[in-house]
DNA sequence: TTGTAAGCGTTATCAC
DNA sequence: GTGATAACGCTTACAA
């Protein structure tokens, strides 16, 4: 019997079972042993509640089956969904996740970075802001919706094409001066190419258009002083707004009824990301540009977890698809 | 020099800081140690990017400085939040978050406790559905809204208090024929105290109330047809209806505008956990009882890491607050 | 103060 | 198949 108040080790185990401890071994590793002799094995370990130290095999192995997620916050419906994802996903491959949040402060990331980095997992994905991220060339990254730095694969939603889409959208139901609306970060990042694609469409298809970019560090207020300037007082300078989010999307359709805009009768509006209510089965806040976020996940931990990690690509945009959400008239 | 590939270890950091080993892991350890040996050390560790290897400490230490968070999922504000001050006090508090998500599948919580073991966290808080869920004595456990077994501390919003305090709002705000309608898990668990405090309330006062519960596994239909059943053709059985989630609360609003009746003329609503769409920051979906989020975090972590585990509550239940979201007539 | 050496639980490699 | 043994990287007595 092993000493009381510590949790039993293989050679207790072995101890128990009266087999060698190399036999034990082998049967939590699926290596083959003799049919008695695993039987055996099995019972003690039921017996004494045995279950392998990770900590010791992590050690010996230098692979800890651990992958860390770094994300600004799960506090966003976006952020919660790919965290929902990529959990399930690794657990499926038995691996196990370690979430860190970084509110999007850098000092914090690197921190994360640090902290994960001690702690041996055998890869990162992470959503992050910082300019000047040092992961390191030894340790697997997946960036997501960022360039981080060449070598460092980045997987995001197909930003142009989406915004583009938004662009057709609006324009075919009837549109006749779009405006593309973003606050943001103001670091740069693929998200940034759902304007982009959005002024390049409007070009394309020679309708004027409009774009205006606040940054996030300012509030919602020059927004808000924005469309009180276009809208107020009967003014309709635009009939339809793409924002770069479903936030961005839900906040502005808010101030837009309290200036007695009508929407979509008077102005029309579509939002990026497919963020639902309460959950990813509940309704939309708007009509949107839906990221495929499973499909982000799946991929990004493909990509993480991929054998060969050469000639990795350098970006993967995933593809989107329109849903509307009542903001449109569809 | 170490080998090419492999992370430098203590031994690699001593040597090139041509000191002893037992000094290079004072120093990681804050263990005081000459200024000028502390300086050499940090220059070598700097140099050759070394950090600790946690796995190999928490081997020799049987502390890992980790906890598992074991979820339904991240796919829903309130657990979403939930995780996101989980993961932000433990690493204020310089432990590791495992996320783990079991889909309320009773087999998944079993494997989670079991893979979550086998890593070797320093405990758990877990907010499971399990009827005989099976954490062993020597693992502390907290688990949330729902009590597991005696001496596993439970961390709870006030549930009665909130149901009791949306009955008084409800009356107050006018309301002559309540109605508590739930849907949720058919096992029982600490939230089942909201339609108990309600009932309670109304019983106190004198106020004739009826109560529904629905099993989630049937879905929204049986709710809806009890819906129509009182509220189609003009039918206005009841005029303020208390929620068991803001989910629900939300989807019945949404249903009954599609019969015609009026929130909050006809119909006052009030739901449970303020929720809020996108974020913590975004506008509530109805009117609700708020759960204290931060501070069920706050407790939960509190009580897991509390140096002295004995006689610890069995039961803690955090206060909550009423906030008025649109459905009721304030 | 510093250096040394034992040991944490596993895996892997021997000769048997 | 067994049994012994050497790592893995770190902490911690203990000796110098």
């Amino acid at each position: 019997m092993s000493r009381a108040g510590k949790s039993p080790t293989m050679k207790d185990v072995a101890r128990e079972a009266g087999v060698a401890l190399g036999t034990v071994s082998k049967v939590f590793n699926g290596i083959p042993v003799g049919k008695s002799y695993r039987q055996k094995v099995e019972e003690a370990a039921n017996r004494l509640g045995y279950s392998v130290n990770n900590y010791a095999r992590g050690l010996r192995a230098d692979k800890t089956r651990t992958v860390a997620l770094i994300l600004p916050s799960t506090d966003h419906m976006f952020f919660a969904a790919l965290a929902d994802h990529i959990c399930d996903i690794l657990t499926k491959r038995d691996y196990r996740m370690l979430l860190a949040i970084t509110r999007d402060d850098p000092s914090a990331e690197a921190r994360c970075i640090q902290m994960v980095r001690q702690n041996r997992v055998d890869g990162i994905i992470g959503l992050t802001y910082s300019d000047d991220l040092d992961v390191g060339d030894d340790l697997p990254f997946i960036s997501i919706d960022r360039f981080v730095s060449p070598g460092i694969p980045c997987v995001s939603s197909d930003n142009f094409s989406g915004g583009s889409m938004a662009a057709e959208k609006l324009v075919r139901l009837g549109c006749k001066r779009p405006l593309f609306l973003r606050t943001g970060s103001h670091v740069s990042g693929e998200t940034d190419k759902r304007g982009a694609g959005f002024m390049a469409w409007c070009q394309m298809n020679d309708v004027a258009c409009e774009a205006r970019r606040f940054d996030d560090r300012e509030g919602m207020e020059p927004v808000f002083a924005f469309l009180d300037e276009h809208f107020s007082d009967g003014r309709r300078d635009f009939d339809g707004v793409f924002c770069s989010t479903d936030m961005l999307a839900h906040r502005v359709h808010r101030h837009l009824e309290g200036l007695g805009v009508k929407v979509p009768e008077d102005v029309q509006l579509i939002g990026y990301d497919g963020v639902r209510c309460f959950n990813s089965e509940g309704e939309l806040f708007c009509s949107t540009i839906v990221q495929p976020v499973r499909q982000m996940a799946e991929t990004a931990v493909d990509m993480l977890l991929r054998e060969d990690r050469t000639k990795l690509p350098a970006l993967i945009c995933l593809p989107v698809s329109y849903a509307a959400g009542g903001t449109t008239r569809e």
